[in-house]
DNA sequence: GTTTATTTTTAGATTTGCCTAAATTTATTT
DNA sequence: AAATAAATTTAGGCAAATCTAAAAATAAAC
């Protein structure tokens, strides 16, 4: 069980999240994502490679290897928990959560995190709704929701639409979405319930509520 | 409220310790306390000065600014608000919560750490005894007299271990000498310095000098 | 199917924190 | 007071993680 630094911890856990269940994550969303430039990820990428967390060749695109992805699951174990801690036993507001966990989620001592987990009650998603994996790294996967209900950020694929009447199928198809695509939600607004959504590398686009509705993802968590 | 570096937090923790109330400390000390080299003292040191944290003149030794005891302070209060935490809540043992302290202290969120103390009770002793700084950075000075030095027949409470290395912590378990206990001398032997104690309702048992003089003790009167 | 644009990688610097080895200053002997 | 010993600092280097600017590879457009 080795130690892997911050800088490390960060780009496991958010390639994990880029790639969602079976894709390959680009250097420039990689670079994206952390706020940092593409040639700072070249180089880390290079490092991840010969410690075997990701598979990686020059300009295809690199997916973490079985140990990287048992890697990210334990950070999100970590930051999970913390989260739930934050919120549960020290009174803090589920916005507030998620910076304070970035921190704590690098301490990464296993009887700590096993004992906290014990102590929080062995939750099984934090105040974001998202599954907390268990000590073995397994999450519940494979979850079916509707889009509307969607973590940000987290990539999930298209398996069914609930109406299929021609009015929606045709929206559908002109904003390229079908069965199979994938796709993240980059953003909400409570204003209208409106999500801003990106699928692959195209643009990102805006969807309505009333769309986002009819439209239920599978992801693993 | 400036954030330094895991290291920097380290170099200022230990100069804190090593200078007690007033003296200075030496390059070599620091190194040996930090178990680094004198060369990374020094370039250390330099860092410190141009950030106003300490006094130091080159061969003539440090000790910390009043910022620099500040900051010391705020270190020490995560650290044993967290050593609190371990032990109360996540049961841990006396002699583990050091360590993942180490780690976790240097998290300097304000308000997480408030928001802990809050959800601790405000405590005012760590589980080794050690006062806890409250979050002006003030501690209860704690007169506290070496065992060694204890009036015969004087009840008193065990407040503090001087070296907490697990061979003592062990001994100190084997004879149930925990924080807290409270113990009274009955008999004092010149001949090896050794002494009689009796905890509370327990047949009194001998300890060897070496013991007593790592247990610190405070009573009233 | 060239040409242009985008993406990705390489090359060369920078900062932090550490190291070894050599030089320098201070302390201790004789 | 000179010589030796000990402590401290300087000089020069290394590894991690980042950056900018330039080169190379891939993708898109005409």
């Amino acid at each position: 069980m080795l130690n892997y630094s911050t800088s490390e911890e960060n780009y496991i856990k958010a390639i994990y999240r880029l790639q969602g269940s079976d894709g390959t994550v680009s250097t420039n969303a990689l670079a994206n994502a952390l706020r940092t430039k593409p040639a700072s990820v070249t180089d880390m990428m290079k490092k991840l490679k010969t410690k075997k967390l990701l598979h990686y060749q020059p300009y295809q695109g690199f997916r973490l290897s079985q140990e990287g992805s048992r890697v990210a699951l334990g950070i999100i174990r970590r930051h999970r928990l913390w989260e739930f801690f934050l919120a549960e036993k020290l009174r803090f507001s589920w916005d507030e959560v998620h910076e304070v966990a970035e921190e704590l989620e690098h301490v990464s001592n296993k009887k700590l995190i096993d004992k906290l987990d014990e102590f929080l009650g062995f939750p099984r998603v934090d105040p974001h709704g998202d599954p907390i994996p268990d000590a073995n790294g397994r999450v519940e996967i494979n979850k079916r929701i509707c889009l509307t209900e969607l973590p940000l950020l987290q990539v999930a694929m298209v398996s069914n639409v609930k109406d299929q009447s021609s009015p929606i199928l045709e929206l559908l198809e002109h904003m390229k979405i079908r069965i199979g695509t994938k796709l993240e939600v980059k953003k909400r607004f409570g204003f209208d319930d409106s999500m801003e959504i990106k699928i692959g590398r195209l643009p990102a686009v805006l969807i309505s509520k009333q769309l986002a509705e009819n439209i239920f993802v599978k992801y693993e968590g």
